[in-house]
DNA sequence: TAGCATTGGATTGTCAACAATATGAAGCAG
DNA sequence: CTGCTTCATATTGTTGACAATCCAATGCTA
């Protein structure tokens, strides 16, 4: 009964244990935000100083970003934040595509009965703060994140699920950063959503993986649309 | 015309600019080979000592084998070699047939001409291989890598090609370890393989990503039966 | 003036000592 | 005898100083 506490992830939980812990979290922070801007170098010894701690936990800290793949190391010649081009961001989407769509399939196959009802109840609550909060969807972009790493956790794979939240999450949140400003249709993937869990429920992998698949890349369309846009103003 | 030797990934060659490198290296085939067996707990300063070097760098090298998923760190308790079991290298094939697929499939989209008819040259490179050595097969799982390698290269995704050089080869190289007193098939990979770069030369990357991902399914129904094999003996 | 070697400064890589923490054994209460 | 507490030891986390390396500015030569 116990067993929660020891459940969380050590890279999502901000409590951090350990001085490389802490810093890795502030600045995974910083350069989602944009506070420590793309392309920009980093210097050890200036955010050590910064951040209060010496040069050891920092750089420990910088290698588990560049594992993150928001940060690209050159030996002897230093790190800077990585640059999130279209290419990139479209480089994000297809990979997400590939191991989600995997996700769903395996999900379909072993997923649990408790965790089929934990997903609609985590539907039925996306549903009321849609209601809710109405235009606001910060939150749903958040439950979003929660739903799909659900279904990866569903797949009982994990492999997956640590490649999926450790490394490669990280890197979609700032994709989401840079096309946050998107009205979005909230109600539309909702009902997308439900489309997959409903696949996953009645153990049809392959529909489950479709649907996944095209809810990605669908969302990857209205992205792009966004940055085409955003470079015409 | 001297751009092919910076090309070189750092993560692949052996020459190790810096220590933490060199360290890592040897770490990573000592796991992969058994010298360091499985689930055995890893002391910094001990193995520092019987490396030659300082722990710094040690540490470096560690948390990289991490990251390539060779070993399991806990805060303050130390590191674990990983354990290979059946699961997890269900697991890690699960993984490789959803990247490799998505491979496939945007290589027939953005392969380059002459990666084309450098695939096919490689392909009858183990074709002759094949003949030469007959029994002897080890060169050929050497290429093997190389291809799929390669057709990841082809599909122009940054990421992926990390992700699976980086990450995930070195997992992959330790399942075929253990399943290494295959017979295997080469052959009939071989078939496999030409039928892959047949559909991503006509362009067909539906039929290119299906033909993989049964390529890897089906390399893993042949390892998983030798594992039940070996159960038995 | 253009091109190249040299050198100074900045930055990363490495080391060894110190502090914080967990693991396991011994002792004690119940 | 069992379960808990306490303490000693081993191991990891952290620090600051030192060495190796790279980058850019400077001056020299043709």
């Amino acid at each position: 009964m116990e067993q929660a506490k020891r459940q969380t992830i050590s890279t999502l939980d901000a409590g951090s244990r350990t001085l490389a812990d802490r810093v890795c979290h502030q600045l995974k922070d910083d350069i989602i935000t944009g506070r420590l801007s793309q392309g920009s170098k980093i210097v050890e010894e200036d955010l050590a100083r910064e951040h209060g701690v010496s040069r050891g936990p920092l750089r420990e800290a910088i290698r588990r970003l560049e594992a993150m793949h928001l940060v690209q190391r050159i030996p002897h010649a230093g790190a800077r934040v990585v640059t999130l081009s279209e290419k990139m961001m479209s480089d994000v989407y297809s990979v997400r595509e590939a191991l989600e769509g995997m996700s769903a399939r395996l999900a379909a196959e072993f997923i649990k009965p408790k965790e089929v009802d934990e997903l609609w109840l985590l539907l039925e609550q996306h549903e009321k703060n849609i209601d809710e909060t109405e235009g606001t969807v910060y939150f749903q972009r958040e439950g979003d994140v929660d739903f799909h790493i659900r279904i990866a956790q569903a797949s009982q794979n994990q492999l997956l699920v640590k490649s999926l939240s450790s490394e490669l999450y990280q890197l979609i949140r700032m994709c989401r950063y840079r096309t946050a400003k998107a009205p979005s249709r909230p109600t539309k993937a909702l009902g997308e959503h439900r489309q997959i869990v409903d696949a996953i429920s009645r153990r049809d992998g392959e529909l489950a993986e479709i649907l996944m698949r095209r809810h990605i890349s669908g969302a990857w369309q209205i992205a792009r649309e966004l940055l085409l846009k955003d470079h015409h103003d």
